[in-house]
DNA sequence: TATGAATGAGCATTCATTCAT
DNA sequence: AATGAATGAATGCTCATTCAT
């Protein structure tokens, strides 16, 4: 009945791997819903207790999902920021896909203040900013070492714009329901904004106009 | 005991509102959660039952707050493009201080595709969609009008491109909480964005880019 | 499915009053457990979430069920000193049955300060203490009445003292269990207490020297 | 990571003094609540599996934790009857001041006809009984031996009594609460019972009365 | 139209206890 | 002897919604 037990660290952070994969899951499934603990543990074929040896509350898992997946966006900006033939426009467009529809970052991103905040230990939230401004000032010198002119603060801040920018055009965006077949129609085409084009666009002007300044 | 009862058309409609103001006023005091119809009730001084009688759902309540709170925004800002010396910037301040931060639009447009919508008559959604369309054509003429070399169309999809602006760095506004005396700290100056100095500042770029394209 | 609504005052005083003894008889085959909502709901024939239309906490139902319980209590008290015969032993006799073995005063009055108080609105703890104060000096006075010379003041706190030691005799009675076959052995003849031994003698002797001093 | 091993019955004996110690000290933090195993194991530096070695259940450490703290008075009134110029009063003394408030006694006896005695062996609560019993007893001779005139078997029912008592008034007292400072005000004198004045009262009665037939 | 009692599914969290290592 | 992951039953409480009056 029990299942293997995980007794180093590093199964330990596998077993909470499965657990943070399967409410990202249920979460999808879940049309936007924050999953119960109930269901992430049957999900991930464990017991419902056994969540909270990993997690001290669900909204603790959520954060950490957020924290992983600004992880990997920085992770893919500073890989790319390593190329020698990096662009702007490749670097937005890497930002962009990273962080499009489908991430954590977009969906469960307007939580963090709010519902995720409202429900963790503070020192966990404080701890996910802190990695976010670390994040942001070593990929702004990246970008400062990378395009000369740019200062490495400014570049942080334009990056935090962006995100803001993608933010707020993701909100917008339909989710995927009843109403969006008839939200297709012509008719609400001047409400329809997308990532690929509303906010590769607004965001390359961003950038444009922060270098030419 | 029992109120008394609205008869005529008139009544009706302020009893909604009596509904929607208690609505909004409990959510806000609840630091953007939504507040249960028990607690709306009660503060509107009514009972549980005749919530019903007035909105299908509860989320239906918040939509039609939305709704209202969209068409005081752009009450204003048509009233400010009606007047001879209207400027782009005036413009942006006027929307920039109609959505601030403490309104309807901003906290509970994010929940639009969401949380409200998945219990709303899709009805009701295409409704406020097509409402929203309307205004926002409406307002992309005046402005088409009154700033030549602007197409009415280019306007209404900027309109909507900068509410995605200001709903995004709304999402990054600290929340009332805890944590934020820790935020308030220089270490975590890199991401705190503002709807007074970022937002309207992408806002500005954005414009003065469309209007010399 | 629904049962029949409790409309006006007396009805619902009655159904409070049906979730008060089903709590109690469920308590007293529970063996001295704190039955769960769900056990006194269905008890009562009543939805789970109906009992928190009657009451805010599931103590606060067992605090009411003392507070009831008390002023039965104190109706035999000065009923029976009423009475133009009453003696002094007979008062004795009439409090050691009220307040028998099986009685929410005895199994519940420890609780009351302790795990009923720590989930019960303070104002309902304080409106409880308030009551059986005025019933004891009620009492008191009537006492006082019936044997001159006794004080009203002193004769409440001897009620008082009196209830404690039926209290802390009670504390000691053997519970309904495996473990009580045994103990019936002579051999334990020594720590079994009885309230209509023990106690009575106790508290014919407290109030002996009380009216002799 | 292991901690030492306890080998020999000593040592053993002394890892049960540890839990016995922690779970009594967390039961005081906690406000007069049965602390959990993970509490009390934590507390005591221990892990949860290696409380189950020493103890069957949770309950019966605390039958311990009464047992030993029985042991303890009986050692105290049998050590002052030893003294030659032991009296009546003093012995009184010394029962009251060593079952004082913040005694296992007082504050688990209630318990151990209830909750601790449903979740333990009943040989253990058996032995309990026996062990007291015993000690009452041969307290009893000691009693006897020193104030000529008094039955030991008497003498015994009559400490078993005291201790009634003393159970009884310290059920009443007030805890450490929100509510308590409220029940200070003079208007609740009267249920305001106290070991010192109260108890010390009724049982000093109880010894005189008991010598004098 | 207005009421508010009744419903019952839903959920987060705790905790004693087991057992493989 | 010691560990601590894993278990899963248990429970208090919330809340949207219905419906008889």
């Amino acid at each position: 009945m029990h299942i293997i037990r995980a007794r180093d660290a590093e199964q330990k952070q596998q077993r909470r791997q499965t657990l943070i994969d399967a409410g990202w899951a249920i979460y999808l499934e879940n049309d936007g819903q924050l999953p119960s603990v109930a269901q992430i543990s049957a999900r991930a074929g464990l017991a419902k207790g056994t969540f909270y040896i990993y997690f001290k509350t669900k909204e603790e898992l959520f954060v950490e999902l957020v924290a992983g997946a600004m992880d990997e966006l920085f992770l893919k900006l500073n890989s790319y920021l390593g190329q020698p033939d990096a662009t702007l426009h490749g670097c937005i467009e890497v930002f962009i896909n990273a962080v499009g529809r489908e991430d954590p970052i977009i969906q469960l991103g307007p939580m963090l203040t709010g519902v995720l905040e409202r429900n963790t230990e503070p020192a966990i939230i404080i701890g996910f900013k802190r990695r976010l401004v670390a994040n942001l000032l070593h990929c702004g010198q990246n970008l400062a070492r990378r395009f000369p002119g740019l200062d490495a603060h400014i570049a942080a801040r334009t990056l935090m714009r962006s995100y803001a920018i993608v933010l707020g055009v993701a909100q917008i965006l339909p989710s995927s329901h009843d109403v969006n077949s008839v939200l297709q129609q012509a008719e609400f085409a001047p409400i329809r904004l997308s990532l690929a084009e509303d906010a590769t666009a607004i965001i390359a002007m961003l950038w444009k106009d922060t270098l030419h300044s």
